[in-house]
DNA sequence: AGTGAAACGACCGTAGA
DNA sequence: TCTACGGTCGTTTCACT
């Protein structure tokens, strides 16, 4: 991970499909070594070049995170979570919840059931919910700062 | 959004990179129509393709979420939250929170200088911070199950 | 790891249904 | 909104550094 690398990483930050013709030229590389080097970034999962939605103009309109409490293994019980399909997101976290998870939804009446099917999940203790009323910020390209 | 540019979206979600050619033989078009519909969907911006990079193999060794309590105009403040370059997600919730923001850095030393400089910005009354153990999923293949 | 060259395939603009 | 087609540009492979 040099700053070529880096070079190139925010170039796809910007559009993950420009050539690797143009970013050689961005970054005073050949066509060819651009490449190879995307290939090594995405082959050891450093980066991933994948089409991101916006989940309210495919019909989405309910999202929510979840702040859970769990007895006994909490790995475990945040890989049942994740395990839910409506579940996009979930991290292990030290904080007064002890996983987080992300659901998205089509309306109100799925993120009721989507919650009650979490809060029956074994290992989950106490759930608190954080229903999303307007996305302010959401950035990819930090790291490239 | 017909079946057909989910169709689309859904191979851009496996990778941002496949040929318009190729979409087009999966789902049943021409390159060239292809290529209409995924102009139209990233110009609507119902789509982008990007490239995401893996925090920790970029150095950044430490993420957390915080959930902000906040006095007067709650979207003043997650957007005067959201101007940080260490936020990288900002978004306003109902629940025990009003704004919830995710934060990415190198180390704890930073992370407690982020959450300092959050706890200073006007209208935030009280933070509670999640702090990253385990991310044990992050999908960005929904809208298409 | 990098370059350069030639063959191949993808992409783009335009025309027409 | 789609297909068809031709010109241009990007990608791939390979030999070489």
């Amino acid at each position: 991970m040099d700053e070529t690398s880096k070079a190139i990483i925010e170039q796809l930050q910007q559009d993950g499909r420009r050539s690797y013709a143009a970013i050689g030229k961005a970054v005073g590389l050949s066509e060819a070594a651009v490449r190879q080097r995307v290939q090594k970034l995405v082959d050891s999962k450093v980066m991933q070049i994948v089409a991101v939605t916006d989940p309210l103009q495919l019909g989405f309109k309910r999202q929510a995170l979840l702040g859970i409490k769990s007895t006994g293994d909490i790995i475990a019980t945040a890989d049942r979570i994740s395990a839910l399909p409506e579940v996009d997101y979930c991290v292990v976290v030290a904080g007064p919840s002890d996983i987080i998870a992300e659901v998205i939804c089509a309306n109100d009446e799925d993120l009721l059931r989507i919650i009650t099917e979490i809060r029956s999940v074994e290992g989950v203790r106490e759930t608190e919910t954080f229903m999303y009323l307007s996305l302010r910020k959401q950035e990819y390209n930090w790291g490239t700062r």
